[in-house]
Order: structure tokens, then sequence, then C-alpha cells
DNA sequence: GGCGGCCGTACGGATCCGCGAAGGTTCCTC
DNA sequence: GAGGAACCTTCGCGGATCCGTACGGCCGCC
């Protein structure tokens, strides 16, 4: 989300996260381009009137080079600045001051939308850790990190359900397929080359912790 | 294009018209129903007040059996209304009177979003690369190439979301059609066939990518 | 301090991919 | 209908990458 008005911007972001959404917030334009290339997020609130680079520029940018959701907000009504918006490839356009129920409903409505649009699977989010499982992608704090298919499996399957802690038979089970010929300890090496990868100190494990006798599990963001 | 008042149905045809789009009009919810069942339009543009269906329970209906867009229209401008529309499944929703710029504005982004524009096919770039999904074409450069079918089906797909990865098995599923049982070594092969058409060095691909263990992917423009 | 569980390393083996070749099919031409 | 061309599909091989396991050392629990 980004609104230079950090009242507002505030206000917007506690809408959201009333709402079970993750928010993150920026104050320009500029960093709403870095952020939304760098953190890929479902949907994107843009504020019209920006420093640097206003919102009908990052929203012409942001669709040429992808098909994420916008969502234009505005303090001019006037109707041809929300025709220009929706033409240059918002998905939709508020007037402010925006009512907290529309601004939720169109969040969900344009999530729905997006979402059940056989589009990019949506991201998991551990801290800064991301899960991208329809790129095959991990990013820690926006770095790509090269893994392979194996480790992908575990810490996607581990990402999906934080906290919950899998053994290592579950582990096998749901990433290997169904070969029963895996020794457990093999699920051992691979974590420990996914630590190497992800983890800015693998002997003490911010995201991917061992459970003493009971395998491994995600941190809770 | 469902709506009880014969004079704003006209209307809202001509808007729609003028832009280019096909339109079917029918006055009540019913007929909205078998309509929509039987022609599968892209949009369905809903009245609420409606004789014998209304238009909220049109929309819940639809929803509930395809994902079709939906633009709710409603003389009602009560947020309470909106925010059912929205939360039963509507994409947007207008307040009557509607402005004719608006409506097709909205129906622009609304059919831009679901991907099922009836307006002429937009061109996929990835760099030097361009895909005419319309002319059934690809460039490198400006300078077409001559693909064959398959070829062009997976370039295709892969173009339309650059960086997602796409499994041999889905590549098939979604190109070949669900045909029968092909080997998935047979993706190797067209893509070998494509890559020496579209790449400058084929042993390291510019644009139709490897994930080793996975599957293929464009590369992000 | 003993013991069970975890980590790091290293290496043989399995898997996957690129690519050439060849048989089969479809479609067009004459 | 015969002939031919383009296309699709499979097969097999070599090479690159990844996987699985064993083993020794380490750590934490009792």
């Amino acid at each position: 989300m980004a609104d230079d008005d950090p009242k507002h911007a505030q206000l917007i972001r506690l809408y959201l996260e009333r709402e079970g959404h993750q928010v993150l917030t920026v104050g320009d334009g500029r960093a709403a381009l870095e952020m939304a290339r760098s953190r890929r997020p479902d949907l994107v609130v843009l504020d019209v009137m920006m420093p640097l680079v206003d919102g009908l520029d990052v929203c012409r940018i942001l669709r040429a080079e992808s098909n994420i959701a916008i969502l234009l907000v505005t303090a001019r009504s006037s109707e041809n600045d929300m025709l220009l918006g929706l033409d240059i490839g918002a998905d939709d356009y508020l007037a402010k001051p925006v009512s907290p129920r529309e601004l939720t409903a169109r969040v969900r409505a344009l999530l729905r939308r997006t979402g059940a649009s056989d589009g990019p699977a949506s991201i998991l989010r551990v801290g800064d850790l991301e899960v991208d499982p329809g790129r095959f992608e991990v990013r820690v704090a926006g770095a790509p990190v090269n893994l392979t298919a194996k480790e992908f499996g575990i810490v996607e399957l581990l990402a999906r359900e934080p906290g919950r802690v899998f053994t290592r038979g579950q582990i096998i089970d749901k990433t290997f397929g169904f070969e029963h010929d895996v020794s457990e300890r093999t699920v051992d090496a691979h974590v420990v080359n996914l630590r190497r990868k992800i983890e800015a100190n693998p002997a003490e494990p911010r995201y991917v912790q061992t459970v003493y006798g009971r395998g491994y599990r995600m941190a809770e963001r």
C-alpha cells in the first residue's frame, strides 16, 4: 500500500489488517515500485497523489510488467481521473474519503477474482522469507535464492503451516512422493542444505527449526 | 445485460456496443440466468431490482456455478447494498445514474482482468520476443519466426505468465489438449525445436528456461 | 557422563535434461 | 489415390545435476 499521508496510510493499513491481510506500507511512488517488484504482493493499493512518482505512473509501469491487482485511491474524485486510472490498467478505483467497508469489500472481490483466475498462487510469507509456489522461487528479504526441487518441496510444505511440526516420515511422504525406501536421514541432509541457503546463521535457524525428537517446523512469522 | 427498465437497458446496450462489445439484453432475472447459462458471455451486467429473480440472487447463483465476470448496477446507492453485492460474488458495483464512460471503463478493466476481452488480443512481450496470439505469430527483435502449432502453444502458454514454472504435465494438458497420454519427453523435443528458432544461443536460453526437476518457464522480460 | 538425536561431509548412484535420429501421422498437391 | 512434406512422437545416449546414504563429530537431554 502506497500513500504519502501517514495518517491515511495507517488507517487503510488498519482496515486491511483487521481483515487478515498482511500489509506493507510505503510513502512514495518510487518506493512503491521497488516494493512491488521485490515483494510481489497479491494486490497494490495506490494513492494517486504521491511524491517522486505519482500513482498513475506507478500503475502504468506495474501493469506493463505484470498483471498484479491494482486498486487506485484518490482525493480528486473527478470522473476523468477515474477513467484514466482504469484505462491505464487499474482494476478498481476509489475516491477519498475511503469507506473502510467498501475498501475491504473491493479488495476481497479483487483478490477473489485474481486468485481464482488460475493466476499465480498466493505467496507464502514468514518474516522476510517468501515462498512462491507458482514461480518455484524463494526469496529472503527480497533476494531470490536458488533451491533444488527437494529443498523447495520441504520449505513449501513447512511454510504452508507455520508452527506445525512435521516428522521426517511426513516430510518424505508429502514432498518425495510415496517412495518408502528413503532413509529419514535424507531429510536431515536436505534441511542442512536448505538452511545454508535461506538462513543468515544456519547454526541458529530463524525459519526451519528443529524440534528435538520430533522433526522440523517453520517458525511462526 | 439484464435490466427491467427498457429505456435504461437500451442506453447501456448502446454504450457497450459503441465500444465494440456484442451485447445481449434480457428484462428479468430468470431470463438473465438462462441467457448466461446458454450463451456463456464474457461478462454480465445485472440490475439489482428485477422481476422474478432479483439481481443479487442472479449474482449469487451465477457465482456458485461459474466464475464469470459480474457487474452490478442499482438505483439504491446505499453502502450496504454495495457491500452485499461485492460479498456475494460481484466483481464490481455501480450506482445509478450510470455514467456511460465509467461503465465502459469498468467493463474494460474487468474484461482485461478476466482475460476474456472480445477486443483485439494483446501482444505478449518478453524482451525482444513478441507473441501474437491473434495472428498466431512470433517475432524476435521484429523478425517473424515460423513455429509449428505445438511450439506456438508452448511459447504462448509460457509467455502469458513470465516467471511462472510449468511442469511438463501442465504444458501437455494446457497446450496439447487432454489428448491420449503423451510422453513428457515429447515436451522436451518441442522445446528444443522452439529454442532453435527463437534463441540466439540455444545452449544458454534467454527466453525458455529449464527449471531442473520441475519444468520450464519464460524469463521475466 | 552416557546416550540418543542432529549436523556436516563426501561419494556412488539415480534422475533429469539436451539433442540427434527415426518411425508414424496428417495434410496438401498433383 | 499416389507421392511428398511438414509435423508429432518416441527412443536412446551422453553429460550435468541432484539425491540418498554412511560415517564421524557434535550437541542437548536425562
